[in-house]
DNA sequence: TCCCGTCAACCTCACTCTGAGAACATCTCG
DNA sequence: CGAGATGTTCTCAGAGTGAGGTTGACGGGA
């Protein structure tokens, strides 16, 4: 038998059954606060809950692009401003109980997006909406959503330190201080602002300058900052540590 | 209709079915080169190729202990043994083409294992065998199997970086040059003895001593070593970061 | 209009970490 | 026993970091 019978003769059918989802954790930044775009659940299961944005993989689809038309399909968003998002794949869930209807084995993914319109609204029967990652409860949550955002916000933590993304949450142009601010709201953590500076224009490729600066000073006084782009750097050397964090070593 | 009755009602059929399996990465270090478990496969598609170690999920086993069945059947391991060795999930493959029978999304794992005797041979019909890495040709691979090595590969390059995850390599009780031959064989780049030396022994819960040296000295001399096991740390702070390596970095 | 507080940008300084080289004792092999 | 290899420790220069200060532009209220 070669290859080309045996594929003739094969059934598919004879194999176990099993669902495979994308499901996607968006970020974003909103008045100085971490969102993530969840939908409220109109049928069972979890019915009332909050969920990912996510669904069935088609049959000729891959992975990151089923991620991405379920990310179009929730923020309303097209091409162009769909390009600005950096999405990857942040793992597979697959407990044998995480969906009470049948074996579904999902394949989450994280997305960073720039501040983005509020999701339009009647698109899809069931709401989507910004929501401040402060303001979640495991419990509120449906399946094991809970914890695919838990991974998704360690992800994000840990990919500011060595990789330029911080920018994927900024306009194309963008002051040092917002770049400091994206940081700090996803670390949570406040920085020092000259060391901060100093650090980001000495890593080759993180930023470059665009010699514009803005039009006017902070909001409450100051002078004007200067406008800057990302680099070309694909992983900041050295990197961007957080500060210690003694507690989640052992 | 509430909860339960949806469930009832649910048809799990009416569905795409995808098939959904997983495979395993199992790096060990033999000879002081990097080593990983591979399978010739015996039946079509790509009858004759080496393929990674895997299969379908079962329905009710979580993917990491599907990852692990698979690698106990392989390595012919028994409990004991299996217990030293680092299995995590490194991605999901999943492009609609990567199997010419069917869609067929895989959960890939990465494995790191100490020093394993030879596979059961016959245990299966297909021949398992600890290959060179740098013995393989992509072409040489089935499926998207060279993928997906590269990617296991770049992932445990950088694990060594900032987890303790080198020690999985050796035996309980190593010497501090024998976990510097695990750093030098997967980064591949000879390192500094004094410097990683000191390095190794300053970062906190990275190893502990056990009071004892080895028997002999080296095999061409040299005095006695002493011997360490591996710490409680699961970071290291601050990470044992690889040479620079600059044209990875855009 | 004139202060005053804010903030971007830059600077200073002490401290730590790193890479490179070397010293030295201990061991194996011939 | 001598030569060469290796484990461990030390030194030193340079780079990187955290904390704090200085300067001057700017907005807004008195």
């Amino acid at each position: 038998m070669n290859e080309q019978e045996f594929l003739e003769a094969y059934d598919p059918r004879a194999y176990p059954s099993v669902a495979v989802t994308v499901d996607v954790v968006a970020l974003t930044i909103r008045d100085d606060a971490l969102h993530l775009l969840l939908i409220r659940r109109g049928e069972a299961p979890f019915a009332g809950h909050w969920a990912l944005p996510g669904g069935f993989v088609r049959p000729d689809e891959d992975l990151s692009a089923g991620a991405r038309r379920e990310l179009a399909e929730e923020t309303g968003l097209g091409g162009e401003g769909l390009r600005r998002v950096h999405l990857e794949q942040l793992g597979s869930y697959g407990a044998p109980d995480r969906d009470p209807r049948m074996r579904i084995v999902s394949i989450a993914h994280l997305a960073f997006a720039p501040d983005l319109p509020d999701p339009a609204a009647g698109s899809d029967a069931d709401a989507a909406i910004w929501l401040p990652v402060t303001a979640l409860t495991s419990r509120q949550l449906a399946f094991d959503h809970g914890r695919i955002i838990d991974d998704a916000l360690e992800r994000a933590r840990s990919k500011l330190e060595y990789t330029p993304l911080a920018t994927r949450f900024l306009a194309t142009e963008f002051t040092i201080s917002e770049l400091r601010a994206v940081y700090e709201t996803v670390w949570g953590h406040p920085l020092h602002a000259g060391n901060f500076h100093r650090k980001v224009l000495s890593v080759p490729g993180f930023v470059e300058s665009t010699g514009a600066s803005t039009e006017r000073g902070g909001a409450r006084g100051g002078p004007r900052a200067r406008l800057y782009r990302a680099g070309d750097a694909r992983l900041l050397h050295p990197a961007l540590l957080r500060p210690a964090r003694e507690e989640t070593v052992r």
